[in-house]
DNA sequence: TCAGAACGGAACGCTTCGTTCCGCTGTGGG
DNA sequence: CCCACAGCGGAACGAAGCGTTCCGTTCTGA
């Protein structure tokens, strides 16, 4: 955020701000592969030593924190992003697809726990929720009757779960995975939807260590 | 399976007996909730030492092994109920139903490439897709254009993916996205399904290393 | 020219976990 | 009525993995 220029200026300091966006990539990619991941790996793969890790940031945790950080605030701006679509049914089938695509919702999954969440990262969740609150209100009509807001979680969760051998086809069987789901979402049959639906503190348990 | 007689007899020979499936049942709830769970995990919430273990198995990976051998049994027995059901749509339905319900697909998922499977355990496999695609194309009128066997794989992952703080509100809620998603396998919008359809040889990398 | 920012990577210490081992107990066949 | 031993509990061991620190090196920008 604060970075002067973005990569393109020359010597030591371009090669730091360079890092510090190849460090950021490298640990999205390799904490989404795999949660656990040792932090050496980031490293490997940002093609960058560990202390210029620890230079940027005080200890794993922190970095952990901050990528999840920003998926968090990327959700949010898709969900502002969609607000704007006039047509409802469009806005959320959009919002769905964008946010499977940005893999946002996988960081949030499989990090969860791992790190203390800060109450500057409470304070954008409560904004995340009430920003799909208002999407899926908005969308209502043409939805099944008995959905609930939180069944949008249960179906992030679903498509996050699905994993190809590539991210580009990942990426492409969840889309295709959202279309059926939008589709059971906006289809009514007779039958009634079984069970008690999801309650958001059902969904936030995740966020404290068991 | 060898086992003479199922719990009742008494003495030595008694608790042995009840330690068997203790054991089992232990491990299938520990390593569901964490793959990665430690041998002595499974001992403790089975209420037995860690050599009552090791009597029984060789080693972590023979229980691993066994334990999902079973689930993939299982889940060979409930399409072979299914399939004895006559309305097609019903068949599949419940069959979805009742493999999410027994966890089998978790297991299969968590638990692949944490052991090596034995020539056994691929023959059942085999057997396991053979059924699913008998399964799979009896429903296929009622089912939407372009839909493949192996998006049910999916599904299940998907399913599988679902976590709530207490194993039957796990099972409620599973069984909720169950219809959910099959109401979107089963309706035809006009719109085409987006991207390639899933290969049997995409999904079966999750067993080899990587 | 040179102080120091930035970095690479070896090394350290700690934790975790699979496996082994030893000593104890209850039992059932003789 | 015994006692050999199946069955077991849990401490102990050794290996592996990982987060963090530390030291030597390089290159820059004033």
């Amino acid at each position: 955020m604060p970075t002067p220029s973005p990569s393109a200026l020359p010597g030591r300091r371009g090669q730091a701000a360079r890092n510090d966006g190849a460090i950021l990539d490298a640990a999205r990619e390799v904490f989404l592969a795999d949660p656990k991941a040792p932090i050496a790996a980031v490293a490997e793969r940002a093609g960058v030593g560990i202390s210029a890790l620890y230079r940027r940031y005080p200890g794993k945790e922190d970095l952990l924190r901050k990528i999840c950080h920003d998926g968090l605030r990327r959700y949010i701006a898709e969900a502002e992003t969609a607000l704007a679509e006039p047509d409802p049914t469009t806005a959320l089938r959009g919002f769905l697809e964008r946010v499977v695509v940005a893999d946002v919702h996988s960081l949030t999954i499989n990090l969860a726990g791992t790190f203390a969440p800060t109450p500057e990262m409470d304070a954008d969740a409560m904004r995340a929720a009430e920003l799909s609150t208002e999407l899926f209100e908005r969308a209502r009509p043409v939805l099944r009757e008995g959905i609930v807001v939180d069944d949008l979680t249960l179906v992030l969760d679903g498509c996050a779960a699905v994993r190809m051998p590539t991210p580009d086809r990942t990426r492409e069987i969840r889309l295709r995975y959202v279309e059926v789901l939008f589709t059971g979402l906006t289809t009514d049959p007779a039958r009634p939807l079984p069970g008690p639906p999801p309650e958001a503190r059902e969904l936030s348990w995740r966020w404290h260590d068991t």
